[in-house]
This record gives C-alpha cells, sequence and structure tokens, in this order.
DNA sequence: GAGCACTGC
C-alpha cells in the first residue's frame, strides 16, 4: 500500500461514522430496513456502503446508492472508488442520464433516484441488488418518494415468510434466495417518519462534524430585506476579521439590486478598509460568471457572494466564514384548480427551519462561522419544520404514467404523505386528452409509447405525433431544447439591446418555438465544421447559452434511438413548412392553449384563467387569434411562457374540442 | 414588460 492509499484509509478511519462502524452494521444485517440519521459531515454515503461490501452484508448482489442530483453520483463514485484503491467503473460504479461507467464486476453503483426508477421498468423487483440506499431522502424529491413507496411493495416480495408446507418442510421461494435490504439516509429531523412508513424500522443516529457556527437573530421583524443585508454586511465588512461573506436571496432581481446598493456603499468607505468584491450566483447565470466564485479572493480583499437557494444543496462555496440569511426564497408550487386548468406558481417566501440550519451550516465548513439571520427567533420558531414535499406541489402527469405503467395507480399506492386530489384529477385528465389513457383510466398503448420516451408526457405526444406530420426531424430538434434544465437564451439584464440584436436573425414570426429551431438547427451547422473554441465564440456573440445547446443535442440523439425503437423514422423532416410543427405541438399541447378576447386578452381553453404572453417571448405584441404555450407560471400575473402563434383552424381537429365529457 | 432549484431506459 503506497503512502497516499495509507493515507486515505487514516481519513476514514477518522470519520465521525468510523466509531459505530460494528454497531451500524450489525443493525443493518439483522433488518430489512434501517432508518440512518447522520448529519451532514459524518460520512455516511461514503462509507455505509463500503461497510456492507467489506462485511458481506450486501452477499453477491449490487449495492444501489441513490442521489437526487447528477453530480452527487458522479462525484461520490469517484471518490469511493479511489478509497476502495480500483479504478472507477470497477467495483465502483455510476449510472446517471447519458453517462454510465460500471461493469460485470461493479459491487457499489451511485445511481440518480429516476435512473433507478427508469430501471424498474424492466426489472420490476430490482432483482440485481441486495442492498438500495436511498440518500439524502429527507429531500423529498418526487422520485425519492415514488422509490420509498415502491420499496416497501418488493421488500414484501422478496422478503416474503418462508411458506411451511404440510410436511413441516421449509420451502423458500425462489425470490427468498434474494432477499433485499433498505437503508433510508436522511439528514433532518423527519426520521420518524420514514420509520413509520417501514412499520417501525430502526433508527440509527450518527454525529456529524460541522465547526460550530454562531448565529445571531434580529431583535425585530425587517420589512426591507434587501436594505437590512446592506447593513449587516457593512458591520461585519467594518468590524469583524476577514473571511468571505455568503448572502442567501429568493432571486435574481434581488441579487442584483443588492449587489448595486453594496457597491455604492463600498466606494465610500474610508481607504483604510479592505476593498469588496461582489459574485452573482444563481442558475440562469452564464457559465462564466459562475465560475468566478471560485476564484481565489484578492489580497486585502472580502469576497461577497450573492446566491440563490443553488448555494444552499447545489453548490458548495469554499472560505465562508459569514452567513446572511434573508429567510426568503422562491418556490415553484403546482396549484391545480377546479380540474379545469392547473399552473404553476412561483412566489417568495418564507424558508423552513430545516432550510435556515442548512443555510448557517454553509459558514462553518472549514472553521467557526457566523450566521446573521435578518428575522426575529420568534419567526425562525414559527417557521414550518420542512418544506413540502414535492408529490404535494409538483404536477404529477409524468409520476402518473410511469406508474400506469408498472400496473400501479397513483390512487391506490402506499404513500408517505399522499398527493392532492385535485392534482391526481388533473393528471387523469391531462393523459387522457393525450391519449395515453382511456376512459376507464387504463394504459393505452400510445400511452406506452410515450413513457417509453425521457420527456413529460406532453412532449412526447408531440414527437408521437410529428409522425403524421413528417417533422419528426424537426419536433426532435425543439423538444431536446424544451426538456433542457437551463434556457437557451441568456437573460442578461445589463446588455439586453445587444442580445436582442444578435438573436434576431433566429427570431420567427410565429413564435417561440420554430425560433428554437432556427437556433438549433444554426448551432448544429456552426457545431459541423468549426472548431470548440469557434462555436464557443458564436454562442458567445448570439448570447444563447452553449450548455443548454450542447445537453439538447445529446437529449436529441438520446430521442433518435427511442425513436428508432418504436419504428418511428426521426428523419422525417417537413423542410421549411412550420404548419406541420405546429400541428405537432398543438396536439401535446393542447391544455395549453388559450383564444384571443374581443378585447385583446386571453383566456385558456381549459380553463376560465386570463392568461398573458412572457414579455420575454419572441412571439412579441403580435395579436395572434389563438396560441399554445409550454408552461404557465403565475408570479405577478399568470404568464404563458414558450409561446407560437397557430392558426386557429388547427384547433377545431383536437380531442378537447370535439369530444365531450372529460372528468 | 420579466427569469427558485433539481432530474429521466
Amino acid at each position: 500500500m503506497n503512502v497516499k492509499q495509507a493515507n486515505l484509509q487514516e481519513q476514514r478511519k477518522q470519520l465521525p461514522i468510523a466509531k459505530g462502524k460494528d454497531a451500524i452494521i450489525q443493525e443493518i444485517r439483522d433488518n430489512d430496513v434501517t432508518v440512518l440519521l447522520g448529519e451532514t459531515g459524518s460520512g455516511k454515503t461514503t462509507q455505509i456502503p463500503q461497510y456492507l461490501l467489506e462485511s458481506g452484508v450486501s452477499g453477491s448482489g449490487m449495492i444501489a446508492v441513490t442521489q437526487p442530483r447528477r453530480v452527487a453520483a458522479t462525484s461520490l463514485a469517484g471518490r469511493v472508488a479511489l478509497e476502495q484503491n480500483t479504478s472507477l467503473g470497477d467495483l465502483v460504479g455510476y449510472s446517471v442520464r447519458f453517462d454510465e461507467v460500471s461493469s460485470a464486476d461493479t459491487k457499489i453503483k451511485y445511481v440518480t433516484d429516476g435512473m433507478l426508477i427508469r430501471e424498474l421498468l424492466s426489472d420490476r423487483l430490482l432483482s440485481r441488488y441486495s442492498v438500495i440506499i436511498v440518500d439524502e431522502a429527507h429531500e423529498r424529491t418526487l422520485r425519492t418518494d415514488l422509490l420509498i413507496s415502491k420499496l416497501k411493495t418488493i421488500l414484501k416480495a422478496r422478503n416474503a415468510p418462508v411458506h411451511v408446507d404440510r410436511k413441516g418442510k421449509g420451502r423458500a421461494s425462489a425470490l427468498k434466495a434474494n432477499p433485499l435490504k433498505v437503508v433510508i439516509m436522511s439528514a433532518t429531523l423527519d426520521a420518524e417518519k420514514f420509520s413509520k412508513f417501514y412499520d417501525g424500522a430502526k433508527i440509527l443516529y450518527v454525529k456529524g462534524r460541522q465547526h460550530p457556527v454562531q448565529i445571531f437573530h434580529t431583535a425585530s421583524g425587517q420589512s426591507d430585506y434587501v436594505d437590512a443585508a446592506t447593513r449587516t454586511f457593512f458591520q461585519i465588512h467594518v468590524d469583524q476579521p476577514p473571511g468571505d461573506v455568503l448572502i442567501f436571496l429568493p432571486g435574481q432581481e434581488d441579487i442584483e439590486s443588492l449587489d448595486k446598493s453594496i457597491q455604492v456603499y463600498a466606494a465610500r468607505l474610508p481607504a483604510e478598509h479592505m476593498a469588496v468584491l461582489t459574485c452573482q450566483m444563481f442558475a440562469a447565470l452564464p457559465p462564466g460568471q459562475q465560475s468566478r466564485i471560485f476564484n481565489p479572493t484578492p489580497a486585502n480583499t472580502r469576497k461577497c457572494i450573492l446566491a440563490t437557494n443553488i448555494a444552499e444543496t447545489s453548490i458548495t462555496i469554499p472560505g465562508i466564514k459569514y452567513v446572511i440569511d434573508t429567510g426568503k426564497s422562491k418556490e415553484k408550487r403546482f396549484v391545480a384548480r377546479d380540474v379545469g386548468s392547473g399552473f404553476d406558481t412561483l412566489l417568495t417566501g418564507d424558508i423552513t427551519k430545516s432550510s435556515a440550519m442548512q443555510r448557517a451550516g454553509r459558514a462553518g465548513r472549514e472553521g467557526k462561522g457566523y450566521c446573521f439571520r435578518l428575522y426575529t427567533e420568534d419567526a425562525f420558531q414559527a417557521m414550518s419544520a420542512t418544506s413540502d414535499p414535492e408529490i404535494r406541489r409538483c404536477s404529477l402527469t409524468s409520476a402518473f404514467l410511469q406508474l400506469k405503467c408498472l400496473g400501479e395507480d397513483l390512487e391506490e399506492l402506499d404513500f408517505m404523505d399522499k398527493p392532492d386530489a385535485d392534482a391526481v384529477q388533473f393528471a387523469l385528465k391531462i393523459l387522457f386528452l393525450l391519449g395515453a389513457l382511456d376512459t376507464k383510466k387504463s394504459l393505452t398503448s400510445i400511452g406506452r409509447h410515450m413513457a417509453s420516451f425521457p420527456l413529460e408526457p406532453p412532449l412526447a405526444c408531440v414527437v408521437l405525433t410529428s409522425k403524421e406530420h413528417g417533422c419528426t426531424l424537426e419536433i426532435l430538434d425543439i423538444v431536446s431544447v424544451l426538456s433542457c434544465t437551463s434556457k437557451l437564451f441568456f437573460d442578461v439584464s445589463d446588455d439586453r439591446d445587444n442580445a436582442l440584436e444578435a438573436r434576431r436573425k433566429f427570431r420567427h414570426s410565429s413564435g417561440d418555438h420554430m425560433t428554437i429551431l432556427n437556433a438549433m438547427r444554426a448551432y448544429q451547422e456552426i457545431a459541423s465544421v468549426e472548431s470548440k473554441g469557434a462555436r464557443r465564440d458564436w454562442c458567445r456573440k448570439h448570447y444563447l447559452n452553449e450548455r443548454t445547446l450542447m445537453e439538447a443535442t445529446k437529449i436529441r440523439d438520446q430521442l433518435r434511438v427511442a425513436c428508432e425503437r418504436i419504428g418511428l423514422d426521426w428523419k422525417a423532416s417537413c423542410g421549411e413548412n412550420e404548419v406541420a410543427v405546429l400541428k405537432s405541438l398543438c396536439r401535446g399541447l393542447v391544455h395549453n392553449s388559450a383564444l384571443k378576447q374581443p378585447d385583446g386578452s386571453y383566456m385558456q381553453t381549459t380553463g376560465r384563467s386570463l392568461v398573458k404572453i412572457h414579455p420575454g417571448s419572441a412571439l412579441g405584441d403580435r395579436k395572434a387569434d389563438a396560441i399554445i404555450y409550454d408552461e404557465l407560471v403565475f408570479t405577478t400575473q399568470i404568464f404563458a411562457r414558450g409561446v407560437s402563434a397557430v392558426p386557429k383552424a388547427l384547433f377545431a381537429a383536437l380531442p378537447i374540442f370535439n369530444r365531450r365529457g372529460i372528468s
């Protein structure tokens, strides 16, 4: 063993979880389900799988460790492979969308929870795995909840008691030879809830390793948190020793205004104070500006990072000693209204206790830290402990379709938290409108095809419909951009006119979908002839997010393969005939459509809400008779985002307008 | 006239 490896093993032994190693292994060996409550820094995510492997608890099967995020799955696998002194993909591997590194020798596999759900569709009992570890269960993502629910039924099937026949001979079923162990790992207080769901599963506690963080609350409530954050920052800056500051804010608008305010006051400080360097951090920021936060802080300078929730879990910034927490965040929440319509809201609200603690913890990663909360201690006590699980606040359309493919029903499955009845009805209605379910709520063959695409059901429906109109090539380009994480066009607030001018050549009079197609086509052309650097310059010049275009290209290729599997010719092209494209879009977005009223406003076709075309849309002020859109988001008004004008005549052929009795 | 964060055989 070389020195480096010896050091690594020494580090493993120093982790807080190492102290409880034998007891933990024994408990997992003795129980089908174990709930492990471990604070951050305990080492549970990297060590437990290795303990189970080394002690033989996992037997001959694989250990799956699920993660809500791709980056976590890949980086954890890398770390554990290093600790096992093997190359990644041998003993330790990972599997995330677009990327699988594993082999026949792989015993520990880090996977995204979505990936494991996909695997369920082909292996209902997940029989390749002897242990499934659900990590970050406290985040309660929709997919984690689905998994937790399905694991309960899988446990019943695989660990069924041995049947004893009349002759007294034990007759283990074939599956009993392959029992399953489940470990639920959570970082917060709600371990009881997981335990209760699994009929009183044993709860184990592991201490974490965090430096102490001293927390201060304000004496009275602050009505203007941007102003309060400015004052608090300068109190720290003037009175406190060096160390970077992280400020949590709800969104881009507040970040930009606080940034300006800090810069104005910083310029007026006497010369004996350190300089101030502000960095903005939110998901929609171009990657070049995002990476600035990782640059080392220059000498005699205090770095101040202004961030959204992104810095709470997704990104860890080194060097933070002080946290300022406004106590606010924006949350997307699906509202199903009177079955007729539904939309997302994106509103600023109070954070939860768990989130407040997570934010404070960001100050104690490297040493003693300080957290300044811009709210009173009473306000903290009044916060709810955790946020509503996603299953209570997301559209359930996609989850419902997947469950239908597994022969399950969203209304009957045993969940930790039951989904909202209106949201269930809404999902049912959409799936019926798209033709995925029939009037008896049974899965149709179209529905099964839809589920085979890694797309939201409406977009999968658009792809299937493109066959009729001979434009699958174009539709795949559009749909792959729509299903990207990040947006195609950067939102630049300081350079808007140039951005609009640079993008003008992609703009199509019918609106956003054809505009996306134009940009995607132009990029593909550049990508096929130019070098990487020239491509990047081209994207920058046109204010296009290259990350989105690269991701979209990968998704498009994946969709092409999915098309081939069901015999859909993805090369079918309509050339410049945009009507074919709009017809296909109309079919899948039928529930997302609106008609112009006599006064020029738009009213939903499936509900009674007035909607407004989002100002960022390429459609602009054109007053089309009928529109379709990708989504409806309520912020200050109900905005339709991703909008195209469609000939009104197209609507007549759609099922919603020629069928009655939709429930 | 405006943009919390994740993810998918």
